[in-house]
DNA sequence: TTTTATTTAATACAACTGTATTATTTTATT
DNA sequence: AATAAAATAATACAGTTGTATTAAATAAAA
C-alpha cells in the first residue's frame, strides 16, 4: 500500500553524499543538513532513513570499506597477466582515476576519524590490508620477490607506501596523478622483486 | 605598568593546547571553548591572544611546521656517523617517542585539513618534504644508492612512505611502535642502497 | 599608594547543531 | 475511489558554537 523506496539504496546515496560534504568540508563542516541539502532529502526524510547522525557515519563509514572489499575482489577475479594484474589491484587502491578518488579520499579520512573516535584499527578487517597480504602472497608463489627479502616488512612497508601515496594524492592531486603513482608502484615492485615489472599495460 | 606575560609563550601553550583538542576529539571537536579549557584559561583570555578561530588554528598549524623544520635542522647538525643520522632524521619525522607523537600526529592531521579547506600543498615549502630531499642528497654524495636508482622516484617513494608510515602509526600504536618503524626503515634504505645499514646504533 | 595599561573574567547574542514531534503527502492495494 | 502504510515535510527545542561587549582584576611604574 505505501511508497515504495528501495531503504539499502537511499541509504547508500545519502552516505555518498555523506561523503562528498565530508571531503568539502571535513568531518567538522558534516551537519546532518549539510548532508541532507547534498542529498537532495529534507531533513525529516534523512532521519527517516537514519535515526541518529552517528547511525549515518558509521554507515557510510561501513560502505566504504565494503566497497572496497567488493573493488578488490573483482580485479583480483580478472583473467590478466599476474604482473599487470598486481599492479591493478595497486592503482586500484588509489585516486587513479575520477571515480576511484571519492572513495579512496573517504576511506582515508575515515581511517583518521578512527584515531578521534579512540577506536582501535583491526588491520586483519581492512579490506586494503587483506589485498596488500594477496599481493604479497601472489608474488611469493610466482616466485617473484628477492630472495634475500623479508615478506613481513614487505607487507608492512607495501602498505604504508600504499596510504602514504593516497594521502599525498589527495594533498596535491597536480603533482601525484594516475602515471605518476603508476610508475612510483612499478619501481617499488621492481626494487623488492627478481623481474623486472616494466610499462605493464592495460 | 601592566602585568607581565610573554605573549609568544602563552600563544604557544595555547596552540599545543589546541593539538592536544584536535588529536583526542578531531578539528570537529575542536571548539575555542574546550581549547580554552585545555589550555586552563578563559574563553576571554584566549580571545585576547586570538581574536579568531581561525587565527588559532592557523597559528596552531604553522607551529607544528616550524616546530617540524627546528627538530630537523637540529639532527641534522648532530654528529655522527652519516647513516646514523640518515636513520635518526627519519626516525624523528615519526611518533618514536611519545614526546614526538603529538607533533607528529598533528602534523598529519593538519595536512589532511588542508585538503579540506581548498588549500593547495606547496611540497616545496614542507619541512618533512624537505628533509627527506637532503636524506636522499646526502646519500647521493656519499655515493650509497644503487647505481640504478632513480632519484627522484626514490625520494618520492620514501615521502610517500613516511606519511604512511605515521599515518598507520597513529591508527595503529601497538603495531607500529619504535623498534618496528625503525625496522621498516632501515629495512627501506637497505633495499635502495648498495650498502648495508645493519642496526645502526643510537 | 596611586595610577594605568594590560590581562582576565562574565555575560550576551545570533547562528547552527542534533534530535523530537507533528502534520502532510504519496502510492500500492482493496 | 477509498484506504492505510510508507515516506516526506515543517516546525520546535534545548544545547553548543563563534564572536562581541562589558566589567573586573592584576601588577609594573609613578
Amino acid at each position: 500500500m505505501p511508497k515504495l523506496t528501495n531503504h539499502e539504496e537511499v541509504k547508500q546515496s545519502i552516505a555518498e553524499a555523506a561523503w562528498r560534504v565530508i571531503l568539502q568540508y571535513g568531518m567538522e563542516g558534516a551537519s546532518v543538513r549539510t548532508i541532507a541539502k547534498e542529498a537532495d532529502l529534507s531533513l525529516g526524510a534523512l532521519r527517516y532513513y537514519f535515526k541518529t547522525q552517528d547511525e549515518l557515519v558509521a554507515y557510510s563509514r561501513e560502505l566504504v570499506y565494503k566497497r572496497t572489499a567488493e573493488r578488490m575482489g573483482r580485479v583480483f577475479k580478472l583473467d590478466m597477466p599476474p604482473k599487470d594484474k598486481i599492479v591493478q589491484v595497486l592503482l586500484n587502491l588509489l585516486p587513479s582515476s575520477e571515480e576511484k578518488r571519492l572513495e579512496v579520499e573517504a576511506r582515508l579520512v575515515f581511517k583518521v576519524y578512527t584515531r578521534h573516535k579512540g577506536e582501535k584499527f583491526d588491520a586483519l578487517q581492512d579490506s586494503v590490508y587483506l589485498a596488500i597480504k594477496e599481493v604479497m602472497s601472489y608474488l611469493v608463489m610466482l616466485n617473484l620477490l628477492k630472495k634475500d627479502a623479508d615478506l613481513h616488512l614487505e607487507t608492512e612497508r607495501l602498505y604504508c607506501l600504499m596510504d602514504g601515496l593516497a594521502l599525498d594524492a589527495m594533498i596535491r592531486p597536480e603533482l601525484l596523478e594516475a602515471n605518476r603513482m603508476k610508475r612510483i608502484i612499478i619501481y617499488h615492485l621492481n626494487s623488492s622483486c627478481s623481474e623486472k615489472f616494466g610499462n605493464v599495460g592495460w
